[in-house]
DNA sequence: TTCTTTTCGTCAAGCACGTTGTCGATTCTA
DNA sequence: TAGAATCGACAACGTGCTTGACGAAAAGAA
């Protein structure tokens, strides 16, 4: 890494000017952009759908709450969004406010209170993946369906797996 | 958008089990998750070259400093980077803190004060290209070089240009 | 020129969302 | 059963953004 001989050599090597290589930084600015509209157009459609006060982060947050077949914890919802017990506490009172969650008590340990979706809370969750499929399904149209494939194959191929969460909230902060 | 129905056409018509397509919701934390280890990568190597104190957010706001032939007022760095000039001075404030930027006032205009980078800066500015362009060479080698421009070209494809800005890390509050 | 409007940068208050530390209550374990 | 671990809440705080207000300086119109 830096050796940025070699990277002269493999960037520009016998390149004519209009065929060189693109920056290195414009990379993760493509990759943002590309996350940045499809989140953005995700939030846009939820609101024209009756979800006017999602957000990214709440999002992600019923994620974590929803994927499991039993109610979760507030604490396993901080470990799923990579934030502490309180944190994850907080945004699941917003969550509540909203309409979205809700807490009981957990019949089997006094200590635990678990959090559930409302039906509101399902119906957006249901939405989004709708619409990230009919989104997905835009893209396959623009790029064709092999380059989209080829696509997520090549991100499988240089991410590692634990990039992966739904932390991505979290991650910002860094 | 949002048709399901078409989706469901287009997502599983015809498929193997095997080679269904991959689920909507995964496009966009493979984007992220590329974006997250590029921008990772990037700073544990700034780290290690002697910017130990370079946050993602920081990168962001030296690139808006540093990017313009003539030195930036806070408000222009505020523009660029999507947030207002309170905020924008805010970070130009920690930028001078630790030591990658300075101020001075503007001869020709009492109100303006300039922002510039320091050599600490400018040396932090050239570090990231070079690292950028190692992430980036890194990629081409585990992909094929056809496969990472494809790649670029169809994020560019997707991808409105208005997306492209410097604002970042103002994003995240949506 | 003088008056008005705009712009620049700062101060202040507040919000959103994260952190660490502490605590009582409850459960697990040795 | 005594001690350790865990759950969720409360408090205090940090960061980074927002809007609103303000004085000083510049720009535009009379």
């Amino acid at each position: 890494m830096l050796d940025e001989k070699k990277v002269k050599q493999v960037v520009d090597f016998d390149k004519a000017p209009g065929e060189r290589e693109t920056p290195g930084f414009e990379l993760p600015l493509l990759l943002f952009a590309g996350f940045r509209t499809l989140i953005d157009e995700l939030h846009a459609e939820l609101a024209r759908q009756g979800h006017p006060d999602v957000r990214p982060a709440h999002g992600f947050a019923l994620q974590a709450i929803g994927l499991g077949p039993d109610a979760a914890s507030t604490t396993e919802v901080g470990r799923s969004l990579g934030v502490s017990k309180q944190a994850a506490g907080k945004t699941v009172d917003r969550l509540v406010e909203l309409g979205y969650a809700e807490r009981s008590d957990d019949p089997a340990d006094a200590r635990r209170k678990l959090v559930r979706l409302t039906p509101h809370g399902r119906d957006a969750l249901a939405r989004s993946a709708a619409i990230f499929e009919a989104l997905r399904t835009r893209w396959a149209t623009a790029l064709g369906g092999d380059r989209l494939r080829d696509l997520e194959d090549a991100l499988r191929t240089v991410t590692p797996a634990e990039s992966f969460g739904l932390d991505a909230s979290a991650w910002l902060r860094g």
